[in-house]
RNA sequence: GUGGGUGUAGCUCAGCUGGUAGAGCACUGGGUUGUGGUCCCAGGUGCCGCGGGUUCAAGUCCCGUCACUCACCCCA
C-alpha cells in the first residue's frame, strides 16, 4: 500500500478531536492549578532497572536504544519508556527533595507507554492526567480526601457520560482478612479482584484452593465484598459482620472520611460510593484505593484510577508517601469521539473566515484578518479567489460560523452562514457571539 | 503471551456453489456569469493486504505472511 497504515495501539486524532481533547487537558490544568498543584513534566525514559523494580515485572516495557549503539554506550544502562507517571514521579521527588516544599502537590499530564496488545480502550501509547501529593515522612489523611476532590471537580467540569467514583480501603479489607485468621490476604484480594469476571462458585473456589481459607471464612470474604453505598451507612454493613482488628478500624474511619468528604461533588454526573470489592492491581498501595466507572462503558475498565502508597519512594533514611489519582485521557475519550458521543462545534480554530474578491483584492482581506485577530478573534483569509459560493462553503465544510466580505474594498459585510443573516461590520469593532468565539466541547 | 474474526473505491460495504469488479455516501464539474447547505445532470476512482499454490480461469478455493480487530491476561 502506498499509503501509510495506522499504527494499532498508537491513536491519532483528527483536528475536531484533538480540539476535544485539548478541551480536557485545558480544564485539567485549569482546575489543578486552581487547587493549587504544579506542574512537573518528567523525561519520557527511566533507567530500566528503575522502571522493572515496582511494578509487575511482566509490565511491558519499550526499551530504548540506539541505532547505532558504539563503545560509548554503556550496554549496562538501558532505558525504557515511563509506563506510568507515578514511577517517575517517585524517582522525581528522590532526585529533587531538598529543593521541593513538602507536602508537595502536583499535576503531571503526559503520554506513557506499554507494549500491551491494543483494543478499545486500551492502547500503548496514551495520555494520563495525575495529581498526587507527596510528604516527607508522613503525609496527613485529609489529602486522600482533597485529590479526589480536586479530580471529581475537573471530571464534573466536562461532558462526560456519567462517572461513578468508587473507593476502598486496604486497611480495611487486609484487617478484615487478618482478623477472620486467614493467612495470606494478598492472595484473598488477588481473589476477589476477579469477583466481577468470574462465577461466584469459581470465585469461591479459587478462595478455598488459592487463598487457603475454609468455607466458613470464604463465605466472610465474599459477604464483605458485596458491601457497597453511596454513604458511609456500609459501615454498619461491616461491623455487622463481626469481624474485629485494629487495621480494619483504622480503614474503616478513613474510608468513611473519603465517602464523606467527596459527598458534596455528586451530582447527576458524578456519583461516589463505597465498594468494598475494589482491590486495585498493583501492590504499592496501602490505604484508600478509586476506581472510576463510565456509564455505558464499563466494559473499559477503571478510567480513573489511584489510591495511597506509603512507601513508593524511599531513600532509606526518609520515606515519601503519597496519594494521588489519574485519568486515563486517551481511554476515556478515544471510545467517546469514535462513536462521537463527544465532538466540537468545529474542526478548526477560526471563527471568521475573510472571503477574497480577486487576488488584486487580498492584501484588504488581510488587513481585515489582521484587525480582527488583534482583538482576539480568530481569523483567516480564504485561500483562494473562487467563487463566493465556494468560499462559503470552505467555511461549511470546517464549521467555521462567519464568513466576511468586502465589496468595492470598502463596505464591510459578515454573514452568519448558519442563519444566512448578512450586516454591515466594522473589522475594528465587530465581535462574534462569545459562544462562537471559540470551538466548544459538546456531548453529541 | 493465548485464542477467535476481518482485509474489495477516500468512507461504509455487496460480490451466491471459481468465469475476468459493484452500490450508497464522499469528491469534481455543470444546472445557478461570483453568496454554500436541498434538488437535478454528468464524471473519475481500484496492485480485491502481500507472497505462493490448485485451475483453462481465483476477489472467490488451499497454504503462508503481514496488518487491523475482538476476547482472555493485565491495566489508565
Amino acid at each position: 500500500m502506498a499509503r501509510p497504515a495506522p499504527l494499532s495501539g498508537f491513536p491519532e486524532w483528527s483536528p475536531t478531536g484533538r480540539i476535544v481533547e485539548q478541551h480536557v487537558l485545558d480544564t485539567f490544568r485549569r482546575t489543578f492549578e486552581l487547587w493549587g498543584f504544579a506542574s512537573v513534566e518528567t523525561r519520557a525514559v527511566e533507567p530500566l532497572e528503575e522502571l522493572l523494580r515496582k511494578g509487575e515485572i511482566d509490565k511491558e516495557v519499550y526499551v530504548l536504544r540506539r541505532l547505532h549503539a558504539t563503545a560509548d554506550d554503556d550496554p549496562g544502562r538501558q532505558f525504557g519508556l515511563h509506563y506510568d507517571l507515578t514511577v517517575p514521579f517517585a524517582r522525581y521527588v528522590l532526585e529533587n527533595s531538598a529543593k521541593l516544599h513538602f507536602p508537595f502537590r502536583r499535576y503531571q499530564i503526559q503520554k506513557v507507554w506499554r507494549g500491551e496488545r491494543p483494543q478499545e480502550g486500551r492502547y500503548r501509547e496514551f495520555l494520563q492526567a495525575d495529581v498526587d501529593v507527596v510528604g516527607n515522612g508522613d503525609l496527613p489523611f485529609h489529602h486522600d480526601v482533597e485529590v479526589a476532590q480536586v479530580m471529581a471537580e475537573a471530571l464534573a467540569a466536562l461532558p462526560l457520560p456519567r462517572l461513578q467514583l468508587q473507593v476502598n480501603n486496604r486497611k480495611l479489607v487486609e484487617g478484615f482478612y487478618r482478623g477472620i485468621g486467614a493467612d495470606d490476604p494478598a492472595a484473598v484480594m488477588r481473589v476477589i479482584d476477579k469477583i466481577d469476571k468470574l462465577p461466584p462458585e469459581t470465585v469461591r473456589d479459587l478462595l478455598l484452593t488459592e487463598a487457603k481459607l475454609d468455607d466458613a471464612q470464604a463465605s466472610r470474604c465474599l459477604a464483605l465484598a458485596e458491601i457497597s453505598s453511596f454513604d458511609a451507612s456500609f459501615a454498619d454493613r461491616v461491623m455487622a459482620l463481626g469481624v474485629s482488628d485494629p487495621l480494619l478500624e483504622e480503614g474503616l474511619d478513613e474510608l468513611v472520611q473519603v465517602v464523606e468528604g467527596v459527598a458534596g461533588l455528586r451530582g447527576e454526573r458524578f456519583t461516589v460510593s463505597a465498594d468494598l470489592r475494589i482491590a486495585r492491581g498493583l501492590d504499592y498501595y496501602t490505604g484508600t484505593v478509586y476506581e472510576t466507572r463510565m456509564a455505558g462503558f464499563e466494559h473499559l475498565g477503571s478510567v480513573c484510577s489511584g489510591g495511597r502508597y506509603d512507601s513508593l519512594a524511599s531513600d532509606g533514611s526518609t520515606s515519601y508517601p503519597g496519594v494521588g489519582i489519574s485519568f486515563g485521557v486517551t481511554r476515556a475519550l478515544a471510545p467517546l469521539l469514535s462513536r462521537g458521543l463527544l465532538t466540537a462545534t468545529r474542526s478548526v480554530p477560526t471563527a471568521v473566515l475573510v472571503a477574497v474578491s480577486d487576488e488584486d483584492s487580498r492584501p484588504a482581506s488581510v488587513a481585515v484578518a489582521v484587525a480582527l485577530r488583534s482583538r482576539g478573534i480568530p481569523a483567516e483569509v480564504a485561500p483562494a479567489a473562487a467563487k463566493f459560493g465556494k468560499q462559503i462553503r470552505h467555511a461549511d465544510r470546517r464549521g467555521i460560523p462567519f464568513v466576511w466580505f468586502l465589496r468595492d474594498g470598502e463596505t464591510h459585510e459578515v454573514k452568519d452562514i448558519r442563519s444566512g443573516e448578512q450586516v454591515t461590520a466594522d473589522p475594528a469593532a465587530w465581535t462574534p457571539p462569545a459562544p462562537d468565539l471559540h470551538p466548544r466541547v459538546v456531548a453529541g
